[in-house]
DNA sequence: TCGAATTTGTGCGTATGTATC
DNA sequence: GGATACATACGCACAAATTCG
């Protein structure tokens, strides 16, 4: 038989998404209580509790404590467009596959202090021995974006400090360049960045994450792990988390005809 | 109080994290048994499981169900590298950053039929009114891939039928081209494929996809909406959906001086 | 303003099913 | 087949948040 059949709580969690999706319950409407729910289905309350949690864990209803579970918008996704070809006139990708991208981002605070590099950030920044006057070598800043209110991403980013230590822009959000991203800072000094390089992941939040982002426990997150380069050269490398809810991530790129191009292609 | 602290099962999880990040639990050795969980830590039976379950989500253990639960191995992640930028030499992203992709994917599935395009593929194919004569208009493939007897992930592909009509490829696996990939098969009817759209989410896996891809309830999937294109033109367009446990994807591209550069990296 | 009712979330004890060894 | 371990299910209780009279 089939194993996702077996379990009342997966049945009864289907069930409902279907329900959803045909548009019993519409968008913003709450859903019925969990124990109206465990009385209909002819279930124990907990296991209909193991059922909405599932729903929620679909991204298909959030559940406010206290008032409700209530059905997700879901067209609200945010597109952030991370790379792509301008080559490309009207008509190509980005006119017909992908949406406009939302490049303001809300409020942010922050922290940022001068460290140590731990091993992890010191491969990814190239950085070799230890500066011999044994100081720090990179600026850690953390930063939480927010959106209407609510938490949209956690950032952590390090930039090396041997290139910035002294000049205006050593600390991110102080000097003329406050607040302005890390390209238009290097760019500052001279450093133009050329290259940059994202490694993308997906995890469950873990429960600090949960806490900053507000999210129910379990639920996912993307990941991207991003360098940037000046001329083969790592200049700044971040971490981010974002709640996989509400957010896509848009490349596109020009293909050669080198034949490693279609082996990598899927 | 820090509400994250407050739940039993959310400190015990956090607890067993530390522990097995500190060691004393190495990869794929087995953990306590659930029973000697709740006993160490004087909670109830259903507790450690709550605790356990929540460790597994976070992709930090596997639990096999009659057998135990074990520590994963965190470096086995495979990277497969979506797009790179060529022109870099030594030193540069790939050899610094990104380790090698997995290139070869073991076994495939698969199953094709001919249909007519629903909605959403039409808007991603650019097909405009529907065909004539109410033919077919897309080549519908299911692929399950597998790597060492274990699916990897689910692909869905369409490809357009106004091109592929009456060709050698007009089943992806069948011909001279059978098993190739979309681009190489493309080439052999003249169709280079010049560009790549990607768009990247995350979720809870649903239950029918925990099934095929043999995955605990709730764990997180990579998604990817993925279309080649010629000359403007979308020829095939695929879903991806990837188990989040032990893959990345790895993007790097080579940035210009546009002001829309620095706008839109965060 | 306050308190009662509702709702979600957690915790416990127990029982049962199923997979593994 | 028996022992062990994980997974689900139920019933109950309580805490915290929200709603509403």
């Amino acid at each position: 038989m089939n194993p996702a059949e077996r379990d009342r709580y997966q049945q009864v969690a289907d069930d409902l998404r279907r329900r959803v999706e045909a548009g019993e319950f519409k968008v913003g409407e709450r859903l019925p209580a969990i124990p109206a729910i465990a009385e209909s289905y002819g279930i124990a309350r907990n296991t209909a509790h193991e059922a909405v949690r599932t729903l929620a864990q679909w991204g298909v209803v959030v559940s406010k404590s206290g008032s409700g579970t209530y059905v997700r918008a879901r067209p609200g996704v945010r597109q952030l467009i991370r790379c792509y070809d301008r080559l490309r006139g009207e008509g190509g990708p980005i006119a017909n596959g992908l949406e406009t991208a939302a490049r303001r981002q809300g409020m942010r605070s922050y922290s940022s202090q001068s460290i140590y590099a731990p091993m992890e950030v010191r491969v990814r920044l190239g950085l070799g021995d230890p500066d011999l006057e044994d100081r720090p070598d990179v600026m850690e800043t953390e930063y939480l974006h927010q959106l209407n209110d609510e938490p949209t991403m956690i950032v952590r980013s390090w930039e090396v400090l041997t290139i910035t230590r002294g000049t205006p822009i050593a600390l991110p959000e102080e000097g003329p360049y406050a607040g302005r991203g890390v390209m238009e800072r290097m760019a500052g000094i001279g450093m133009a960045v050329d290259s940059t390089s994202e490694v993308v992941g997906a995890r469950a939040a873990s429960s600090e994450e949960c806490v900053k982002l507000q999210m129910p426990p379990g639920a996912p997150v993307l990941t991207i792990r991003r360098t940037f380069w000046v001329g083969g050269q790592p200049v700044e490398t971040a971490d981010y988390v974002i709640p996989a809810d509400q957010v896509e991530l848009a490349y596109s790129w020009r293909i050669g005809q080198a034949p490693e191009d279609r082996d990598t292609a899927v």
